[in-house]
DNA sequence: CTGAAAGCGCTTACAG
DNA sequence: CTGAAAGCGCTTACAG
């Protein structure tokens, strides 16, 4: 008498009289059964409490209801708020969503490809992370879906969804430069990151080409997105151009970065300096003043990849890249400067 | 000719000239084939780029080699340490780890489980949710191993990991006297909350009565542990009590909510108000001041937490819980009073 | 040391 | 409408 781990497909067709092919009718609901036996079945399933066994269903059937998603470190911010949008979406449809570390520099990409391949994940999102062409060749040959997260450009082997850095930037620049600020400095992200530093760059010497202002290198600082860069960018900028009345930072830790600066030098935000931040994350609202900034939707934007991912492992065609809008939203940070 | 799809043991077998169980047995290092075979059946798979079906494998040896997590919301910086050291620990054992999101209620804890069950899961980690007697049948039901992280009693149903709560506060508090403070206010958590509320108060009046001083109700406000509800207990335990030198805030995000109320109301921190927060997430060290908190160590109780689950699923034996120590990190929001 | 066979829990033609 | 059988890609006794 087998009576221990979870009851089986054929436990429930031995107890409603029935083959187990027609269980399996029942439970896909395929067409082959009458009322009749759907009662059956359903009421013997109830009884047992019987719930099919995914790995084996994801043997046969080939998928596994199951997606990877790759962070260069999932415990920031931005990637949690990612994920939020991410597993929400695929809870909703009833995947289940693994989450890997690839590492800053992508040093465990290989790691956890390997083992996402292993377990015959249905698809990929790949998040955030400059996708160089070995690691794209790899995820090719993976063979299956994959779509990219707040990374990719025109020529990218794969769909993206992100938003729109360049436009971003220049919202924040005009913003400021609607307040009235004439001399605006910038702290970066590393110009050679194609992604979220050098678009950025350009969208803030635009809008200040836009109001006939020479953008010059000597007000931009360049960090590496997190607070601490930041706070040392903040001190070079503010040594090196002080007659700046408003900083556009390319991140909202770098944002709070300056803010610290100016707390320390006693400079006051916004009467002394306006700044501006990016990302909108949950820290803009928590720095004392709260941060002004542009929002990137991540949420959204998780759960737009996750839509897009579900649809190419699901319907099989390629989707358009998603470039999403950016939105200054208004906090504290930002004085308009009167005439 | 079956040309698609990834290589299978098959495919290795016919290519070495031995038997599928023979390559199994080199595949899991079992006893039972010569050097010369073991040779053979390596090249083939190199030479084929096979890796085994972890879905055909879990079938038979019913381990899934993947974990869940549940969270009660994954996108919180709390959710995310933890996560990181989670994520850590369970890849350096070749481990999977799917996240779910329990809301904050729990409301989707059903919905998740249930998702968790059929994909076989080899075992579970329950994070930071009162996690009530419903619940707590339910997954002993699962009859997988089961830790819980950052929550969880002497009582208990399954072993837990969490930082010493009732200490923390302690700490924090007499960091607060021990700089030369008497007046000290506390916003707090439920206090209906058995594992981050109660203790925590508990803490704080031990402290206090350890001075000779007798904790008054009117000095604590009760908020629920996130920045906004902080920010507005901030403003009422400051209205009651205007006379307090010093608050203890039970989470970085309520500290962070009592600097925004001081910021507002031209009240100087540390100057005119000392704080000090619980938890030492990142944001602790972003705010203006830098945040004096108690840490938790929450990539460390992630990543033991996990260690814990792996010798539960494979060794068998239940470990015992464990507390993990606290201790106060010094920045700039303590101020110390002269006699 | 090695292989044939059964079986893990399902799904899916194929017959009837 | 229903069932017997094959098969998904492995592992594991059982023989030899």
């Amino acid at each position: 008498m087998k009576r221990e781990g979870n009851p089986t497909i054929r436990d429930v067709s031995c107890k409603a009289n029935v083959s187990v092919a027609t269980v399996s009718r029942v439970l896909n609901n395929q067409p082959g059964f009458s009322e009749k036996t759907r009662r059956k079945v359903l009421k013997a399933i109830e009884e047992l409490g019987y719930h099919p066994n995914q790995v084996a269903r994801g043997l046969v059937s080939r998928k596994t209801r199951t997606v990877g998603v790759l962070f260069p470190v999932v415990s920031s911010m931005f990637s949690a708020a990612l994920l939020q949008g991410i597993e929400a979406e695929a809870n909703r449809r009833d995947y289940g969503v693994i989450v890997c570390n690839m590492g800053e520099k992508g040093g465990r990409f290989e790691r956890v490809v390997g083992m996402l391949a292993e377990k015959r994940v249905d698809g990929l999102l790949f998040v955030s992370e400059w996708l160089d062409d070995r690691f794209a060749e790899r995820l090719k040959a993976l063979a299956v879906p994959v779509v990219l997260v707040s990374t990719g450009s025109p020529g990218s082997p794969f769909p993206y969804v992100k938003a729109d850095d360049f436009q971003g930037a220049f919202l924040a620049t005009r913003h400021l430069l609607e307040a009235g600020h004439r001399r605006i400095g910038m702290i970066s992200g590393p110009p050679e990151d194609r992604i979220a530093g050098s678009p950025r760059i350009e969208g803030y010497r635009n809008a200040l080409r836009s109001y006939g202002l020479a953008p010059s290198d000597r007000d931009i600082a360049v960090a590496g997105f997190d607070f601490h860069t930041g706070l040392k960018a903040a001190g070079e900028l503010l040594d090196r151009s002080p007659d700046l009345t408003a900083v556009f930072a390319a991140s909202d830790e770098m944002a709070a970065g300056v803010l610290a600066c100016c707390y320390q030098r006693g400079i006051r935000v916004p009467d002394d300096l306006s700044v501006i931040g990016y990302d909108n994350l949950s820290l803009a609202e928590m720095t004392s003043p709260p941060l002004t900034t542009v929002a990137q939707p991540l949420e959204r934007m998780g759960q737009t990849a996750m839509e897009m991912l579900l649809a190419v492992m699901e319907g099989g065609e390629q989707p358009d890249s998603l470039l999403l809008e950016t939105s200054v939203v208004e906090r504290f940070t930002v004085r308009k400067i009167l005439k």
